[in-house]
DNA sequence: GATAATTGTTATCCAATATATCAAATGCCG
DNA sequence: CGGCATTTGATATATTGGATAACAATTATC
C-alpha cells in the first residue's frame, strides 16, 4: 500500500505544483482538537496497532508474510504435530477462516498438511523445510528492523513494560 | 456477538452434558507454546485492542454506538464549524467511506450536515441535540465502566503510562 | 476565462471476520 | 454392536472495514 496511486501512465502534468509539499508539518487546516479523544485508550490502541502492523509488513517485505501469516508459522514451528483447530484457536482464527490461510501458505510451500494416522479427521501440521528457512529469514528481519525500533523509541525497560500491560489486556480484561 | 449461535428454536436436547463445562480452565489440549508470539508487540496489541473494543462496545451498548462512531461524536462536539473532509482526515477514514458513516449517524439524528455558506462545495457537521445528550450518556457510561475497568486492571499510573507509549508510537513510528 | 484542484458522493474491490452447513471420522453409551 | 452426538476440515455466504477510481458541482489559480 501507499506505493502506486494515480501515477501510473499519464505522469506528465505536473504543470502547476500542488501548492502543498506536504512535507511533514501540519498538513491540516488548522489542526482539529482531539478532546477526550486523546484520554481514550481504544483510540490510541487502535491506532498504534495500525502503524505497527504497517511497519511490520515493510519491514517483511522481501518475504512476502502478513503478521498473521507470520504468527501461524512462529506456532507451528513451535508446536509440532497439532492439528488446524488447536493452530487457529490459538491464535484466535476461526476455522472456517484459517483454511484458506493455509491454502495460501501451503501453495508456497511454506507448511505442509499431513493426515494424522491418530485421527483421520484432523490434519497435522508442519513447517516445510522452505517454511523453515523463510521463518528464519522474517524473525531476523523483525528483530534487527521491526523491534530495534520499538526498542530504540520505548526504550528496553519502556518496551516491556508496554508488552507486559498489553499482555495482561489480552488476558485478563 | 457471542450471543446466540445455533441456540435458537430447537433448543431442547442436552441429553448429555458437553463433557467440558468449559468453567474457565485450560480449554485446550494441552495449552500450545506461543514461543516468540509473545514478544511480538504487535501480536500483544493487536489481541488488546480487540479486548478493548469488545468492552468498549459491551459498555456503550444502550446506546447503541461503536468506537468509531464515538470518535466522530466527540470530535464533532469539540470541533464545530468543520466539514466531512476535516473530521474524517483526522480520524483516519477515508472521505467515501465516511460517507456511509455519517449517513447512519444522521439517520438516527445525532448530526447534521449543514451546506457551508463560503464554499458550498463542503458540507459543515455538527450535533443535534438529541447527538449532544448520547454523547454525554456515552461519555458517562465510557468513563464508569470501560475506562473505569482498564484503571482497576492497571492502575491509574499504568494506565496513564500505556497511553502515553501508544501515543507516541502513533504519533511517531 | 481556461485549467487544475477540492468536496462530497457513488460504485467497486479486497481483506478480515462471522455464521450455517456438510461429509467424514470419531467418541460415547446403552 | 449400533445409534447418536461431537469433532474436524471444508464450503458457501454474509457483513464489515478499508481502499481506489471516477464523477458532478464548486472553487482556486493563472
Amino acid at each position: 500500500m501507499t506505493v502506486s496511486k494515480t501515477a501510473g501512465v499519464e505522469a506528465a502534468k505536473p504543470a502547476r505544483p500542488p501548492r502543498k509539499e506536504n512535507g511533514e508539518g501540519p498538513d491540516e487546516v488548522s489542526a482539529l482538537q482531539l478532546g477526550e479523544l486523546s484520554e481514550l485508550l481504544g483510540y490510541s490502541l487502535k491506532r498504534a496497532q495500525l502503524k505497527v502492523f504497517e511497519d511490520f509488513l515493510n519491514c517483511v517485505a522481501p518475504l512476502q508474510l502478513t503478521p498473521a501469516q507470520f504468527s501461524v508459522l512462529l506456532l507451528l514451528d513451535r508446536n509440532p504435530g497439532r492439528n488446524q483447530t488447536e493452530i487457529a484457536n490459538t491464535l484466535g482464527i476461526l476455522r472456517p477462516n484459517f483454511v484458506s490461510m493455509l491454502d495460501g501458505l501451503e501453495s508456497r510451500d511454506l507448511c505442509a498438511r499431513m493426515r494424522s494416522t491418530n485421527d483421520r479427521r484432523s490434519h497435522i501440521l508442519a513447517l516445510t523445510e522452505k517454511g523453515r528457512a523463510v521463518l528464519a529469514r522474517a524473525k531476523k528481519l523483525v528483530a534487527s528492523k521491526h523491534e530495534a525500533r520499538l526498542n530504540e523509541l520505548l526504550g528496553p525497560e519502556g518496551r516491556a513494560a508496554l508488552l507486559d500491560m498489553l499482555a495482561k489486556i489480552a488476558r485478563e480484561f
